[in-house]
DNA sequence: CCAATTGTTATTTA
DNA sequence: ATAAATAACAATTG
């Protein structure tokens, strides 16, 4: 499930234990999760440290604790993080469990392309500050985004978006999104789009974006009481997997196809090939 | 039984 | 050599 916003939803969720210690940590080191993750280390040493503070970059959350030890998550497709009270069971992958005095933080995955990474240090982890620039930030100009299609010229302008070195934390639904608002088709080759369209992809990645934080995530507010609910119905997002779905634009059919190596849905009447 | 799934990476193909 | 396409990873649901 998770992009973005997603992860960012997730990762305000277990900012309920910031300021608290943890008392002892529940992990299953045989699951594929901890695939790149040291777990005895892990246990070791975030027993007894206090989770001080949390991001999210892209679809990466870092964790922050005392004496520099920091902890990262990839939800991968089917991961989520969840807060549980203290007398809370374990259930069927729930990989790893942080035991605090008043909630456990916990980790699912059934799927487990997900992942936990474990490091300490007195400054955050190489493979964190190594991530792409924010899609919000600066430094993704239009610029950026024009030398990069000229680069992946031959592939379809979908597949690229996915590709996280310049498009971080856009996922399949994102991607659909912004190709649908910038009237777009997704198969068009990277290289062939005009400049006019690359300017409006390049607003519309950062107009989805922010949108998707303030909706789902709940930036600037509360937590939405679950993940999608803020989502206007206007946004192609409610419409893309339904059987019959309609444009809520031009309320013409969607089409879906595999591009990419991914289930893309789209309005022939807005995005089109030529 | 078959197909599907909102992610990433290793391998193969062009 | 590089970019693009495909397979693989695992579990569950329809």
């Amino acid at each position: 499930m998770p992009e973005l916003a997603e992860v960012e939803f997730f990762r305000r969720r277990w900012s309920a234990g910031h300021g608290a210690r943890v008392l002892a940590v529940h992990a299953h080191d045989r699951a594929r999760v901890f695939r790149e993750c040291d777990v005895a280390r892990l246990k070791k040493k975030l027993t007894g440290a206090r989770l001080l503070g949390s991001a999210t970059t892209a679809k990466q959350m870092l964790f922050r604790f005392s004496s520099g030890r920091w902890l990262g998550v990839h939800l991968g497709m089917s991961g989520e993080l969840r807060v549980e009270p203290s007398d809370y069971a374990p259930a069927k992958h729930d990989h790893l469990i942080l035991v605090q005095r008043q909630r456990q933080l916990v980790f699912n995955d059934p799927r487990m392309f997900g992942g936990v990474l474990f490091s300490t240090g007195r400054t955050a982890p190489d493979w964190w500050t190594r991530i792409a620039p924010a899609i919000l930030s600066d430094q993704f100009t239009g610029k950026a985004v024009a030398d990069f299609l000229r680069r992946r010229a031959r592939a379809p302008i979908k597949a690229v978006l996915l590709m996280q070195e310049r498009f971080p934390g856009i996922g399949n639904w994102m991607a659909d999104e912004i190709l649908w608002r910038a009237a777009i088709h997704p198969a068009r080759p990277a290289g062939s789009l005009t400049p006019t369209e690359v300017r409006t992809l390049h607003h519309e990645c950062r107009m989805v974006c922010r949108l998707a934080l303030r909706t789902i995530a709940g930036v600037g507010g509360r937590l939405p009481p679950n993940l999608n609910v803020r989502i206007p119905k206007t946004w192609l997002f409610w419409h893309r997997w339904e059987d019959g779905g309609r444009c809520p634009r031009t309320r013409v059919p969607l089409a879906r196809a595999t591009i990419g190596g991914r289930t893309t849905c789209w309005s022939p009447a807005r995005q089109k090939l030529r």
